[in-house]
DNA sequence: GTGAAAGCGCTAACAA
DNA sequence: TTGTTAGCGCTTTCAC
């Protein structure tokens, strides 16, 4: 068996007590027995056993987080912020992926809570099926939403502006000229979806522009930019612009126009939303709304720690504006 | 606090430990009780404790995993093969970033460690600077490296022949007619780095190419690709090919290569490795050698379950042949 | 400042 | 088949 704290106080001949005082920091501990102590645990190999702490205690100093798919670059990028700040108050991060799939969402969400976490970050699958994930986890420990949310809130969220997000990116294309503007997005079961595409039709109405333009929505993936593509090639008028609803439907997209010998920026303008690493290494680069990663995971992290210290707040709302970064997909930089 | 297995077992008028008998699934338990008790549960919330039952059992149904840098989108594929393999026998995956730094990785390790996970996966940093981490991982429970390993094999490890892969992207072009054949890739820090540079210069010295082209050996990421191809555009001769360490460095290769008017795969021959989801959305579609998701992370649970079983089994090399995707940027499928 | 002792919630002997 | 009970390793009163 591993070596235990009860090992370490007798070769410190100490008492399991302060043993555990010395060990866990505690300030009340003579300097003579601290350093006795220190000792024995490094001569024996002293492991901290962290499940029976956290039994103990009812904390865990971890934080559970689950992402929707870890194979969409948008979520690492979050995920990278969010660990960078926890390591910062010393916090384990342990991440689960849904893999798409509600009820894998909802297994996570139990074994993390099962397992005491300290709290949960999740960017839910679905605005309506995740709900009851959400309920039930923010009975068991503090949560945060990040980036999409489940209806009516029930629990904290950050992120984006999705709505304000797309309307810059039909701004944009406007002020390049554009009139007829077709949207490629996922279809509308996550709230980042729904929110995008409202954004995408007030700023259109706005402008009085066609309506009649193709909403094409199927799923956050470049094979679902690639057969939109398809789609619009086969149809008239072709669209002036098109706007995406993430970087990799716009990226599917380029290379699908790439392939059909349609020129972006001369012949569409194409725009995506994110900003993932590969949206600068698209040919053409891909004019995108760019996501402040290190600013929701700051606020996400602000947010967690408000909820950890009184459950009773009321719930928060964070929307933080994105912004426009303007590459060659639509003309470059200008 | 929280509804306890006590609370259930007051309630079904039974003890604790048929409570806990019919919560865990035991056999040896009348159905009329286990009804009760089940009914008991639901009517009173229960949620199993898995910190206490950890402590108890010595088991937490968790496997832990580490990889270098969860924004590498070759590691979410590893991780979501693992996770699906994983979920067959119900047990949950604790996933931690080491963010490039083995100070990190060893922090993520001992904290897995720590909560008494019942395995680790791990993809080390650095063939020599993560072998510590290792060797005393190893000695706390069973460990299995995936695709990258550490000097000397201190653990179990499954990946496929990095060496080989090479070769075949080299061969691949060596009969497309190159002769100059540029290498692009990572600084020999791991051991993937190591064996593909290998992998280069043995088929080179093979086949009596021209050993004075360019070896740049840089990072695993995409900017690391575009210095170099500024780097071999400022130098006569231009190599006939570019045989690149994964495929974020040929993509940012290509985007240079793009600016510059360089065509791929007219003027120069580009490969790439792991077969990443973005390297078919290339400008060209990027020719790659397939790193096998799936086989690996199925040979990698069985791995751990061995070593769980035994840990006293001689060290396991599983190393699987990858297979080379032709794509546009050597000129297509042929 | 230090130690004795009571659990945290659960499981697994052991008895009945 | 069921119940009683002794811990898993740790932290934290509560006495001294």
């Amino acid at each position: 068996m591993a070596v235990t704290i009860r090992d370490v106080a007798e070769r410190a001949g100490v008492s399991v007590a302060t043993a555990s005082r010395v060990l866990t920091g505690s300030r009340n501990v003579s300097p003579v027995l601290a350093e006795r102590v220190n000792t024995a645990a490094r001569a024996l190999g002293y492991r901290h056993n962290a499940v029976a702490s956290a039994l103990r205690r009812g904390r865990t100093n971890t934080v559970g987080m689950i992402v929707p798919e870890i194979g969409n670059p948008f979520f690492p990028s979050i995920v990278e912020a969010v660990e960078r700040r926890l390591q910062e108050s010393g916090r384990d991060l342990f991440l689960c992926d849904a893999q798409q799939d509600v009820t894998i969402e909802r297994h996570r969400a139990r074994a993390l809570a099962d397992r005491q976490v300290d709290g949960l970050i999740i960017v839910p699958v679905s605005a309506t099926e995740s709900r009851a994930t959400l309920v039930e986890a923010v009975q068991r420990t503090p949560v945060v939403q990040v980036d999409r949310y489940v209806e009516e809130y029930p629990a904290d969220w950050v992120g984006v502006n999705d709505e304000l997000g797309v309307g810059l990116a039909v701004e944009h294309v406007v002020a390049l000229g554009a009139r007829r503007i077709a949207f490629v997005s996922a279809s509308l079961d996550s709230s980042s979806a729904q929110q995008r595409y409202a954004g995408f039709e007030r700023v259109v109405k706005r402008h009085g522009l066609p309506s009649d333009t193709p909403r094409l929505l199927g799923t956050f993936r470049a094979e679902w930019g690639r057969s939109a593509a398809l789609q619009m090639l086969a149809e008239e008028p072709f669209p002036d612009a098109v706007v995406c609803g993430n970087d990799e439907i716009a990226i599917g997209l380029l290379g699908e126009f790439r392939r059909s010998r349609i020129r972006v920026p001369e012949d569409v303008l194409v725009t995506g939303f994110d900003d993932i690493r590969f949206a600068q290494l698209a040919d053409p680069p891909l004019t995108t709304v760019r996501q402040p990663g290190e600013q929701l995971a700051a606020e996400c992290i602000r947010l967690l720690d408000a909820r950890m210290i009184d459950r009773d707040l009321p719930v928060q709302r964070v929307a933080i504006a994105p912004s426009l970064v303007v590459r060659e997909s639509t003309g470059g930089s200008s």
